[in-house]
DNA sequence: CCGACAGGTGTGAGCGCTAACAATCCAGTG
DNA sequence: CACTGGATTGTTAGCGCTCACACCTGTCGG
């Protein structure tokens, strides 16, 4: 009944067991921190773990238990630095409560790749999992396939049947409008995101609503796709329009929607020698670290990440556990950061 | 025998026999690719498992093969464009090979925080780690400790006796000093990283070795911990030297060890009245996707951040198969970008 | 016509753990 | 001093899977 050969393996439950003079079971309830254990046997139990060096086997637990202690997570584009710091409260969040998390990067955005993520996921049984799917195809994807575990959105969709965490993208947009119209434009430009991501959307929806209240017809949305050359596009056509001043088309201020265009809107302003923010005030999104060194520093709007990933966490948890009341949207508010880049004197 | 209420719980290899009309074990052949199964059983086992929507129990498998197909990831900061991009590439490669990839991202840089993420690893049983740790400190407690699995560093050390991955820093220094030396300045000055990170030191010592190899005593090296703020404080002494003009204090040319870092030397700079690249000019270090986009548009090196998480994942797994020999280090070749930063007609 | 030898399949024994129950101990009670 | 019940411990049976083996068929050579 012995091991013939005694091969280097981790020690098991008995093993501690049998070096403490102790059942095996006796191991696992103080492991599990049960209250009936005599302190003395407690001692030699936690004595004999130490010299052993053991450590609980996690898939026989987590087979037996059917818990694998461990949640997913689907993320779009890490390399953002977004996505990237809700990643990285998610992760801190999860870990204090005593979970692994496992990330799978999204090749494209595609409905299908994001099946697959699942799949992936499903197959090492995951409990749950986190979405960070700001597109819009990926929201509906996830609405329509139906994991074997709960999933929670981040910047998802408020309007869909699932459960997530977002910033009020929208209040952040409005925040923006009205700050540069109280500072006396006329009006205020917009460069968007791409089409299909909903933050994008609640962006530009906040700015509209926000012109549409003051009674101002907006503008034409231009559109970019994130990245700071699509902003520099944008800001050649911004730049055209402000030079060419005839008619209602002259810009005296810009809303971007995220910071990194917002670098190249700034870029192209200048290389056309429109002054910022003399001629035109820009401000952007997200406040990544180097918005406050733009030339100029950059008036955007924070998102508290670390609250993002932590709330998400905490609400995955609770359809976990069964303890969710419904389909939960939690909202983070944003906060207007104010720089150099929409301080002017005087306007219009 | 069989159960009293059957509990909505998903179905076992067991399930998918009976309902197949074969023992356990054909199912799991089919599974597992098994080439011993007559092509009409298989297409009956393929059948219930698709009527019937079973998966394997990865826990159960786990138990039972001793391999959890995870591997860990700790990373220090992936806020960061570079440790964030690495670990997309890291993702993406793990996926590929079949694993599932579970990222612990650490607080603080401290040799305790690295013990302890490789613990919450090792408690999950993971396979084998890869350790995104620039900080001397770090890989430096990580030679101290002996996890039960293989550990690759990415842009660990090159010295202790770890394998790894990295990109070669000091060539890349080497590569932006010799530039601007060829370029006609007299000298670089040198804005280096947090002292602590070994990619910090590499880039200080590629740019001194060029800088002595050319004669030229090296000047004085400002420090920055990465953020654009501590590039702004480097920037403003610069300033203050270069229009000091008394000496060897004339600065024409400086390269800063990181992109971030060099937006706010370009910001106190201009503040400054000091013209770019007229007066002084600058390069950086990683190829931020913003650093085309900086007022002027950045000289850098290019790190190729994708390659090097597929070859710490390709090297990792030679470890956990264990065909790896011996303990080596792969070394992956930085790319010069020579934008206006650096371009200027005269020099000195 | 029989044994050998493949392919194809089933059986049994665990992997290391927890849950349920059974067994034991001991102080307090009548 | 036997008796009860809670505290403490041990025993047993799986969780769902893979591995090693045993067991079947047939087909082939002698």
């Amino acid at each position: 009944m012995t091991r013939p050969t005694e091969v280097l393996r981790p020690p098991t439950m008995a093993d501690v067991a049998r070096e403490a003079g102790v059942s095996h079971q006796t191991v696992s309830r103080v492991l599990s921190g049960h209250p009936n254990v005599r302190a003395t046997t407690r001692d030699q139990v936690t004595a004999a773990i130490e010299r052993l060096g053991y450590r609980r086997n996690s898939a026989a637990r987590a087979l037996v238990t059917r818990r694998s202690r461990t949640i997913g997570v689907i993320a779009v584009d890490p390399t953002l630095y977004g996505p990237a710091s809700t990643l990285a409260g998610l992760q801190e969040a999860a870990r204090d409560e005593g979970y692994l998390v496992s990330t799978v990067t999204l090749r494209s955005g595609g409905g299908h790749a994001l099946e697959d993520a699942l799949d992936h996921l499903a197959a090492w049984g995951v409990e749950g999992a986190v979405a960070i799917t700001p597109q819009r195809s990926s929201v509906q994807a996830l609405a329509r396939l139906t994991p074997p575990f709960p999933v929670v959105t981040v910047e998802g969709s408020h309007r869909l049947d699932i459960p997530g965490v977002s910033l009020d993208q929208e209040l952040g947009a409005r925040l923006v409008t009205e700050h540069l119209l109280a500072a006396g434009h006329e009006t205020v430009w917009h460069v968007a995101g791409p089409e299909d991501w909903l933050e994008s959307a609640a962006r530009t929806e906040g700015w509209r609503a926000v012109l549409e209240e003051h009674g101002i017809r907006p503008p034409r949305v231009l559109r970019g796709d994130w990245s700071p050359l699509s902003g520099y596009h944008a800001g050649q056509e911004l730049a055209g329009l402000t030079l060419a001043r005839r008619g209602t088309a002259t810009v005296t201020a810009a809303f971007v929607a995220n910071d990194q265009m917002a670098l190249g809107v700034l870029r192209a302003l200048r290389e056309a020698g429109v002054r910022t923010p003399e001629q035109v005030a820009v401000a952007g999104f997200d406040d990544i670290p180097e918005a406050g060194f733009f030339p100029p520093p950059l008036t955007t709007v924070r998102q508290d990440f670390t609250a993002i990933g932590r709330r998400s966490i905490q609400l995955l948890l609770e359809h976990i556990e069964g303890t969710a009341a419904g389909v939960e949207h939690i909202v983070v508010e944003p906060q207007l950061i104010v720089r150099a880049s929409t301080r002017s004197q005087d306007s219009a």
